[in-house]
DNA sequence: CATAGAGTAGGGTAAATTCG
DNA sequence: CGAATTTACCCTACTCTATG
């Protein structure tokens, strides 16, 4: 479920560090070749010392560039600047496992940043990462730093999070709706975008046809309605029915019923609590049980207490069971 | 532990509908 | 009208429970 998103998502910046790295293989070698000696010990010097020289040139371009986009640096903890707001939240279990984790084990996913003009660099992707370093002591992270404007930032935060994370439908919906607004960029578009398709963002934008009050329950219990529910509850909003879709809502929020019988209660005013199990009938021979009877829509069960008795009467069920099928009863 | 069926949620395809 | 969005219909994965 969920869980097909995030490999999508994944899928899609799967080979974002082999793309990197061929970017840096690309790159000029900085080795020279090293030049003739030449006469006199002064010339030498000064041929040396012209050679480190640019050797220095090279490597501060080199970082420069590094520092603009591309390559994986070292950056100092005290560097990293958080926006609020993009945190993914963590349960204390994910925060120890985390921890464990970075403490025996090299970050294997480096953080990604960007660079800010007074030289410090804001956290796109990684604040947990980040946090779990500062837990340990770690002077320095590993940092992927991109080029990147306010509003790509904020979508690569939101991208980062919505493959990396359990949001439920309605955060998602946030987001994408934070995205349309910002971006003027159609539903297709946005969908194409975050790799999800266009009939599942279309579903999870029906949270805006919700009403109000409704969003706010949602808002306290996020995970008790997902986006096949809402786009139901949404229509049906719109037809004018904003009371059963509220009522629906409570009721989902409450857990009192599923997603689906909460759809059916808004639409048709059917109230049926949550599933009706079947129940077993017993037949008796005498006071013990000889064999119980469960029916459940196309399935008919007949549970004996020995394989005497199944066998006792399977032909004569059998044979009744035929002249059914011909139409004989 | 394995298996089976019911129930439920998620989401894909393609047709229908709405929008500009 | 064509593009964008929504919906109907359907399949699949997963959970829960009973049972061998």
């Amino acid at each position: 479920m969920a869980n097909k998103l995030k490999d999508r998502l994944m899928a899609r910046t799967a080979n974002l560090a082999e793309k990197v790295e061929a970017a840096a293989a690309d790159r000029p070698s900085i080795a020279d070749q090293r030049p003739m000696t030449m006469p006199g010990q002064l010339g030498a010097f000064r041929l040396e010392a012209q050679r480190y020289q640019r050797q220095i040139d090279e490597l501060a371009a080199e970082l420069e560039k590094a520092r603009k986009s591309g390559a994986v640096i070292e950056i100092p903890l005290d560097l990293l600047v958080e926006v609020p707001g993009r945190r993914r939240a963590l349960t204390p279990e994910q925060k120890i496992e985390l921890r464990e984790n970075l403490r025996h084990n090299k970050l294997t996913h480096p953080i990604t940043v960007r660079p800010l003009p007074d030289g410090r660099f804001e956290v796109i992707s990684g604040h947990n990462r980040t946090d779990q370093y500062r837990e340990l002591r770690r002077d320095k992270i590993s940092a992927v730093p991109i080029e990147m404007s306010d509003a790509e930032a904020s979508a690569s935060a939101f991208y980062a999070n919505l493959l990396q994370s359990d949001l439920s439908d309605y955060e998602k919906f946030v987001g994408f709706q934070d995205l349309l607004e910002r971006t003027g960029k159609t539903q297709a578009e946005i969908a194409a975008d975050s790799g999800i398709s266009e009939n599942t963002l279309s579903r999870l934008m029906a949270f805006v046809d919700l009403p109000p009050t409704a969003i706010e329950i949602i808002r306290t219990v996020p995970h008790c309605i997902g986006s096949s529910a809402v786009s139901q509850l949404g229509a049906i909003a719109r037809e004018g029915k904003a009371d059963a879709v509220l009522n629906a809502v409570k009721a989902l929020a409450e857990g009192r019923v599923t997603q689906d019988a909460a759809v059916r209660m808004a639409r048709d005013g059917e109230v049926r609590v949550k599933a009706t199990r079947p129940t077993p009938v017993s037949i008796k021979s005498g006071k013990t049980t000889y064999c119980t009877v469960i029916a459940a829509n196309k399935t008919l069960r007949i549970d004996f207490k020995t394989e005497e008795a199944r066998a006792a009467v399977e032909e004569a069920v059998k044979k009744i069971l035929s002249e059914f099928a011909a139409g004989d009863r």
